[in-house]
DNA sequence: CAAAATACGTAACATACGATACAGCGCTCC
DNA sequence: GGAGCGCTGTATCGTATGTTACGTATTTTG
């Protein structure tokens, strides 16, 4: 039994031809509204032409484009009266693999920020909002893509951000640039790298503040940090889940583009210009 | 200010005539189903005649029917893609910078996956557990690490990712190893890269299957995509979010190990011996 | 109560919408 | 390498749709 257009789309997406396709992940991507609209509206949204789109209503087992549209309305109007049945995808007896990795990822998210007190994140932001200092930004093997995402978006906001990637002899050697202004920003979920501990370490002793994103267990970097965002990582995969984490740094990074616009940062608006 | 249509009605038919304020009474009764219908059938609905449901309309200050509709549209569009707005006490205590931030990402996650169909994310997970093929992963400005983040776990699982990064030039030529059997993960959000662009148009040329993360809006990418994740990255900052995304793939990675677990990886095993 | 004004529906109209025929192209399979 | 099939876009067509003009009905007002 196939209840939604949505999921009759799914079903039958595999064995449709490329431009009826792209007709439906369109449909998908922004359902069901695209659907309720016209055939050129549709057609030029989905890139493609009227006639694939007709096609594409027909491959679904629709005797005409108005037809469609009406069971797309009667379909809406039954969700709007019932908000409870929401859900496109119905919470499907167990058999779907991803869905408690969502409930867990949303879980870790919400037990991380509950564990963040906002005077925290506040100094955190203050002082990455700094732009008296550098700063340095390093991941382990698995967290480096979000110490590289941070420091895509910090870099662009304030002078002297640096992500430091690499082999281990490069970015060590940057320690020589480091001193009490500076800023390093480290991600470490277990297992542990040594050389990022040795790295903190030297850099902490070099008077440069340590912000560590870690997992619950906390890295043993935590003893060198001057601040510790612990993010909850455990999901039903055989990888830890660095999702909370990396909500956590586009939170800070959203708070710190803020504080330097409130600051009057007219570095964006000089961006803006170059480009 | 008046932010809904049925607002707007309540405002106004006070003063309207008998027939219209029928129209108005009708178009309450099922908002806003009616209204996206046909003049015949909302006229028929109301126990009117069309042109006063035209008067009906004008008098709500639209130009014509069509307008009146795509205002209808855009409104349920809102409605249903942020279901934080249907909620009618937010969270509050909004002292906090950053909980609406959560919220919002939250949300995002659940919307995107609630568009996502297990039936399309086991094609991709097929496609990805799929050891015969090379996988090529690579993203835009801001999301190549998420490119990254993917490539580090689906390098460890199985044989032949390959991140691609560097200069533009540099990856445009490992086009050349690219052929049917393989995969091309992308990442691409708006503001969507032409590079990008080009790169997927070519790669789709010679017979790779394209695997697109984008956002709800779609990338250009998306007409050459074998699958398209459409996630969504709207929050209250001055940023895009991609942590859908980063969510959906870690749940792919997770699903993919799981997968060639069962295939019955000894690789995994002999990673672990190495070590 | 009469006269005017407003409201409403019928019917004709024009437009834009969905539908269809056809040709070009690429792909697959001999 | 050639023949056949399937997919897609262009151009055209018929029609359903929104729109307007006008005459009748109903209400309002002096």
């Amino acid at each position: 039994m196939v209840s939604s257009i949505a999921e009759l789309i799914s079903d039958r997406i595999g064995a449709m031809p490329a431009g009826e396709r792209r007709a439906a992940q369109t449909l998908i991507a922004s359902y069901p509204l695209i659907g309720l609209k016209t055939v050129a509206e549709f057609s030029a949204a989905a890139g493609v032409s009227s006639p694939t789109i007709l096609r594409f209503v027909a491959r679904l087992g629709f005797q005409n484009y108005p037809e469609f549209q009406s069971t797309l309305q009667d379909e809406l109007a039954a969700q709007l009266q019932s908000p409870a049945s929401r859900t496109l995808n119905p919470p499907s007896q167990g058999a779907s693999a991803v869905s408690p990795m969502l409930e867990a990822t949303l879980d870790n998210m919400r037990e991380t920020f509950r564990h963040l007190s906002d005077k925290q994140l506040a100094d955190i932001v203050a002082k990455l909002a700094d732009r008296r200092g550098k700063t340095f930004l390093i991941g382990g093997r698995f967290t480096d893509p979000l110490a590289r995402y941070m420091a895509a978006h910090l870099a662009i906001i304030k002078p002297n951000v640096f992500h430091l990637a690499g082999q281990e002899s490069v970015w060590r050697d940057r320690l020589i640039d480091m001193g009490k202004r500076d800023v390093l920003v480290i991600f470490d979920i277990r297992r542990y790298q040594d050389s990022l501990v040795r790295f903190a370490e030297t850099a902490n002793q070099r008077g440069v503040q340590i912000v560590l994103f870690t997992d619950q267990w906390l890295s043993p970097i935590a003893r060198f940090a001057r601040h510790v965002i612990a993010g909850r990582t455990a999901v039903p995969s055989a990888w830890d889940s660095s999702a909370a984490l990396f909500v956590v740094a586009e939170a800070l990074i959203g708070a710190v583009t803020r504080q330097l616009e409130a600051d009057g940062a007219k570095r964006i608006r000089e961006l803006e210009s170059l480009r």
